[in-house]
DNA sequence: GGCTCCTCATCTCT
DNA sequence: CAGAGATGAGGAGC
């Protein structure tokens, strides 16, 4: 599945001169390590093949090497471990609803609530909670308490894994009460849930880095930022430490969100302008001047003493009209501060902050992004505008700016999958009989049933859960195409480019930044009958394999009731009748560029639809965690079961594998 | 407990 | 119908 399999096998990681990479490095993701010592990761991580993580040696290539922090910057977003959290998930579905009029799915959802009806709403509330509603259930699971398996220690200082534990927790939370809560602001019930249950870490308050957190990581609401103590203010804009109890004389600055929201505010990634707090008009009150305390007067403190303020940019996010992005921009300097008449005529304190050298592009490279995607300058080292000639609903770009190679061997590019005539798929499904879209709860959508009563999708874009299987509406569902059980039918959501990696031959990203759970492709080819391709698996490098020996994770998360009886949990994995088999050697789409992890951020779900009056399986792509752009999209490959078995680490077929994360395995096809 | 804060998601108006 | 403005719910920290 390498656009050159060859680069996979070079030996050396050390042998890369950072001087000759990207112009433009690519941004951090989280990169979670193990803590070192006995006290262990917080949650049991779930090894890959055994219950020892000492197997994980015997497939160690490069010995000491390994754990170099020469990494290449295209590399480190792989690196992550997956965190599996303990305690284990447990589904509270039963196999079919019970109740849930369809007229309900309207109100309850908020839709066309006419304003000022808070009375109501808070009657109809309680109306929904007395039914025997499952997603009530779900709901009432996330306010009990549970145990977060985070210790008191771990909670006030962090590392790598927590940070990224917690934050897949929370999106996990978010999307699932976003999904059956009919209340606004799941984001803030799942933060209070994880909060008041201790879900969070790095709570000591602290001047410069955040242990666990990478310039380039990005969050998508301020709360996460506060879950792992990157900014801790949930709303204030300036967060800073008082180390005097009672005075804040010596406070000190510690983190600041720019919103670009105020005036003054520069998009030049090296500096910015920012304005104190305070003094700002509410309905009842005039603007008044601002005052020298509290986060002004930590920045003032902080100019004098010269510590490092962590500076989060904030942005629009382009997929949702209200939603915004924190990009974290890294340590700066407060270089002056000054007074000035603001808009309403009143005092305003002003800062100057300028970015600490030697730190990677964060902010700075979002904005390279954006001019390419804007047309405004041309994406440095581009060969092809559109590899996919327009067969995609979105552009590919493919670009090389790592040597002169002009592009991957040819093949034909598919966004869909190809059948030889013999191929049988599993029994048929029958599709639905909506009318226009299908709605969640709605119990005679038999899509919607067979996906136990929920939409399985956010927005469109993002799936809420890890499931078996997922079931989207199909050509005979009388369902409108715009319906919201289709998604990865209609295509790319994203901006995507084919790219030239320094050793593992072509790779995939996002000029877009993705956020956990989003859609990113599904894997085009030839569906080849199992006899067929057994012959000539080991030469095909481009083969998708659901029979191969996979990582075990958890993505989905819901806390574990002491009462709760564990023969209700539901397994996410995936769990087809029989193995699929797709080759994209001849014919593929973005999917074949996609490279091995061992700790990857993407992970692949497989999709039924109906189509030709047979059930179709898909296999479909999602983010793992959010992925800020330019970074390179990973996904397990699975070690074939065959070699598995056998006590050596490289194979005819084998890869050595470059990931270089901590769990990596060393090998992998 | 009350107040503030560079919020968040939805609704309304243009 | 998109974009701006308004609105209510809401949490954390002091």
């Amino acid at each position: 599945m390498q656009g050159v399999p060859g680069f996979n096998t070079v030996p050396n990681p050390n042998h890369y001169d950072k001087s000759i990479v990207l112009d433009i490095k690519p941004l951090r993701s989280l990169k979670p390590v193990f803590p070192n010592g006995n006290q262990g990761p917080p949650f049991v991580g779930c090894p890959p093949f055994g219950p020892s993580s000492s197997e994980y040696s015997s497939f160690f290539p490069f010995g000491a090497q390994q754990p170099t922090h020469d990494t290449p910057d295209l590399n480190q977003t792989q690196n992550t471990p997956i965190p599996s959290f303990v305690p284990p998930l447990r589904s509270y579905r039963t196999p079919t609803k019970t109740n849930g009029p369809s007229s309900s799915s309207g109100t309850k959802r908020g839709v066309g609530r006419p304003k000022g009806t808070t009375s109501v709403k808070k009657k109809e509330k309680k109306t929904v909670a007395n039914e025997p509603n499952l997603d009530v259930q779900v709901v009432k699971k996330f306010s009990s308490d549970f145990d977060s398996g985070i210790s008191a220690a771990e909670r006030e200082d962090g590392n790598a894994y927590l940070v990224s534990s917690v934050l897949m927790r929370f999106d996990a939370v978010r999307r699932r009460l976003s999904q059956v809560e009919f209340t606004k602001s799941a984001t803030s019930k799942a933060a209070g849930t994880l909060m008041s249950n201790g879900v969070r870490t790095n709570m000591k308050k602290r001047v410069g880095t955040v242990p666990g957190i990478e310039v380039g990581d990005i969050f998508f609401s301020r709360i996460e930022m506060c879950l792992v103590g990157l900014h801790m203010q949930t709303m204030a804009g300036i967060d800073y430490i008082i180390s005097k109890a009672g005075s804040d004389e010596e406070s000190l600055a510690t983190s600041i969100v720019s919103s670009g929201r105020y005036e003054g505010e520069a998009q030049d990634p090296e500096s910015l302008i920012y304005s104190g707090q305070g003094g700002n008009a509410d309905k009842n009150r005039q603007a008044s001047d601002q005052k020298l305390e509290r986060g002004n007067l930590a920045l003032e403190n902080s100019l004098r003493k010269g510590n490092g303020v962590r500076v989060i940019r904030g942005e629009e996010d382009a997929a949702s009209k209200t939603g915004k992005i924190y990009i974290y921009d890294g340590l700066y300097s407060i270089s002056e501060s000054w007074v000035e008449k603001g808009k309403s005529g009143c005092n305003t304190f002003k800062y100057k902050l300028v970015r600490q050298p030697g730190q990677p592009p964060a902010f700075g490279f979002w904005k390279s992004v954006q001019k390419w995607k804007e047309g405004l300058t041309t994406r440095p080292g581009l060969i092809l505008p559109d590899l996919t000639s327009g067969a995609e609903s979105k552009p590919v770009s493919l670009v090389n700016d790592v040597d002169e190679d002009k592009g991957p061997a040819y093949f034909t590019y598919t966004s869909s999958l190809k059948y030889s005539e013999t191929f049988k798929l599993t029994q048929p499904v029958i599709g639905c009989s909506c009318s226009s879209s299908c709605s969640p709860g709605n119990l005679n959508c038999s899509c919607i049933r067979k996906n136990d009563g929920d939409l399985p999708y956010l927005n469109g874009v993002m799936l809420v859960s890890r499931r078996p299987v997922i079931y989207e509406c199909g050509p005979t569902c009388p369902c409108h195409a715009s319906c919201k059980n289709r998604v990865i039918q209609t295509g790319l959501k994203f901006r995507l480019e084919v790219f030239k990696t320094r050793n593992r031959g072509w790779g995939l990203r996002s000029w877009d930044s993705l956020r956990a759970g989003s859609f990113i492709c599904e894997y085009a080819g030839e569906v080849e009958d199992n006899g067929n391709l057994r012959g000539n698996q080991e030469e095909d490098a481009y083969v998708f394999d659901t029979s191969r020996v996979f990582n075990s994770f958890k993505w989905n998360y819901e806390p574990e009731l002491v009462d709760e009886d564990p023969s209700t949990e539901v397994p996410e994995e995936f769990n087809l009748p029989s193995p699929l088999l797709i080759s994209a050697k001849k014919f593929g789409n973005v999917a074949r560029f996609m490279n091995h992890s061992c700790s990857p951020n993407v992970f692949w779900q497989p999709v039924i639809r109906e189509g030709n009056g047979e059930s179709v399986i898909h296999i479909a792509f999602f983010a793992m965690r959010h992925i800020p752009p330019m970074a390179e999209l990973t996904y397990d490959y699975g070690i074939s079961p065959t070699s598995e078995a056998r006590d050596e680490s490289l194979l005819h077929g084998q890869r050595t594998c470059l990931c270089r994360s901590e769990q990596c395995r060393g090998s992998f096809g």
